[in-house]
DNA sequence: CCTACCGATCGGTAGG
DNA sequence: CCTACCGATCGGTAGG
């Protein structure tokens, strides 16, 4: 009379475990993630949940990786098609800010990357270092769409990517807080407001 | 032989315990701040250590106002007597970089109130509140400020006050996330950048 | 401000 | 995937 499930469903079992953990990292943090917390949630026992994962940090790797899928096909996958340069951009920003507005299930305490950004950016081990490199790959991601859009003549050639990057990152932290501490709903608006205005598409632009 | 001490001893004690807190929060979150752990760092007892506040909550936000001292003297404070509008604008802006800059021992993992905020934003409750409130009074006083600044005629009639203080939020958020999560020496400059664009002190501007 | 203690929960393991 | 268990630590209390 074993449960020891095909593996099919121990796979499937994997997800769902993963599922949650990320809702549950999304309100109370990868740190505050628990094992206990995650068996109650599933009616399964606690060995049950740490065998897929071994240690509770591969759970939160797993969690975290199982988040990036989903920014990197909410909002880079439906833009990808798109032209190179700001017409993509543009896309991939109102994407983003779909992902960080409310009502969203799958992330019902905000942005899980911002969220463990600020829980180990004070650590060292593979957390931290999962979470910058998911950042910084974005980071660069965007850097190179303004290059693009530089050397096309859609922004002037004075233009600094990096700084823009720098400024549009700083938008959508804001745009989460605003969201998720003040449940501001004028903060979309603001964000599109500021990135016409940082991207030189409220109005032509002397170069 | 009781080691019960004098009332100033007391408040001495107190004030050690509440400035420990505030650089473990600072690292490990206002959650992750442990009486048991204060007990060790400061060499006493747990319950030497909760006796001065009762309950870990109460901690919490012994921690939360002394952080909050602390920005009021180093960032609102050393600009009171400016004049008001930008002058006085821009002397809290470089103020408030110095704030967030590493080498700061009094919070060595970063900004608490960013770190606070994102913690407990999907939660209820006293400490939530008392996040929100304190940067909604900080958002409100640079509103005041560029409101001036619109009247004076230092900035352009047309200028949104609340719009600025968004995207200027967002610069301290990601000035924040850029030193403690990359290190990045750079964001200082970026952030100075970005404000000088941002306030139109860049270059005269066309109204 | 201490010692001594409480029940609850933590991550994790043994063995099946 | 389970039961049963481990030592450690959690916030908090009693009593001095």
């Amino acid at each position: 009379m074993s449960p020891r499930n095909t593996i099919a469903e121990s796979r499937r079992t994997r997800q769902r475990i993963i599922d949650r953990s990320v809702a549950i990292a999304s309100v109370d943090g990868l740190a505050g993630l628990t094992i206990g917390r995650l068996a109650i949630d599933l009616s399964m026992s606690k060995a049950g949940v740490l065998g897929h994962f071994g240690t509770k940090e591969a759970l939160q790797l797993a969690a975290l990786e199982r988040a990036s899928a989903m920014f990197t096909s909410l909002v880079w996958e439906p833009a990808a098609a798109l032209p190179p340069g700001l017409t993509r951009l543009q896309a991939v920003c109102e994407a983003w800010i779909a992902f960080l507005d409310t009502e969203r299930a799958e992330f019902p305490g905000g942005c899980l990357f911002t969220a463990a950004s600020v829980e180990f950016d004070g650590h060292t081990g593979p957390v931290r270092d999962t979470v910058a490199r998911l950042l910084t790959v974005w980071r660069r991601r965007l850097v190179s769409e303004l290059r693009y859009a530089v050397e096309a003549g859609e922004l002037p050639s004075g233009a600094d990517p990096e700084q823009i990057v720098f400024e549009l990152v700083g938008l959508y932290l804001n745009l989460n807080q605003s969201i998720q501490l003040f449940g501001d709903t004028t903060a979309p608006a603001r964000t599109r407001h500021a990135l016409a205005r940082l991207l030189g598409t409220d109005q032509p632009r002397a170069d």
